[in-house]
DNA sequence: CTGTATCCGATGGGATACTG
DNA sequence: CAGTATCCCATCGGATACAG
């Protein structure tokens, strides 16, 4: 059971390189993590995601927006104000994206390991 | 419980930003996807994977290793033959992995319908 | 407070050709 | 077969300044 034989083909139709095209970078799985925290503010989540800037908040939040993951909400208020929700598809990728994360709390140590040895090894 | 509070914050210590690190991009998780089904040769994880450059292949690869995740067996025969296998980390690390395929694979019509809303809205 | 605009360096990623 | 070496472009991503 740890061999599938010569016939997997993992081409762009498969499923999770379709997934891996919609959350597959720096910021976006963070992003979706947070907002599965509640609906959140702009300013409120770059203070929860340090090093995160407004440009790359805005561009993940846009994607996530265009790809029917985040709902936005503008209210037509001085000082402005616009909420993001995650929609009910954002809500059910958020799980699997959960259980990473889960993952990775589990296993803090194997993950001080790992960059420990990055550093006494040349980087590419 | 769909709010966590003021007080969370995601910074780069957070664990899910260490993991992400380590794994989000456009193949790493593909790649990682493949070995799971077991060890696996440089020219026959090509194959499997239309669209992946020798370049990246190997650049992923070489990471992968650095990070303690895959081992690395070189033959000395000709012709050339390497042989690469996950280690007990990557074994571990593949397991959420494979819970985000398997979503996918789960989210196929969702997967689809997201991808005709992209064609109609502006990309960024 | 919520963005936009611009500049710019670093990285990602593909194509192609070459090597042991 | 398993890489290496270049070239080159697109995108990522940070810094800064500006606007409604």
């Amino acid at each position: 059971m740890t061999d599938d034989g010569p016939g997997e083909v993992l081409d762009e139709r498969y499923p999770a390189r379709r997934v891996l095209n919609l959350i597959a970078d720096k910021w976006t799985p963070i992003v979706l993590y947070c907002l599965a925290g509640g609906t959140r503010r702009f300013g409120e989540m770059q203070r929860r995601i340090p090093g995160l800037s407004k440009k790359m908040l805005i561009q993940v939040l846009r994607g996530l927006e265009r790809d029917g993951l985040v709902h936005r909400e503008v209210f037509q208020v001085v000082p402005p104000k616009t909420e993001y929700t995650l929609t009910e598809l954002g809500r059910r990728l958020h799980e699997p994206v959960a259980m990473l994360c889960r993952w990775a709390a589990d296993h803090v140590e194997e993950l001080d390991a790992v960059e420990r040895n990055r550093g006494s090894k040349s980087a590419i």
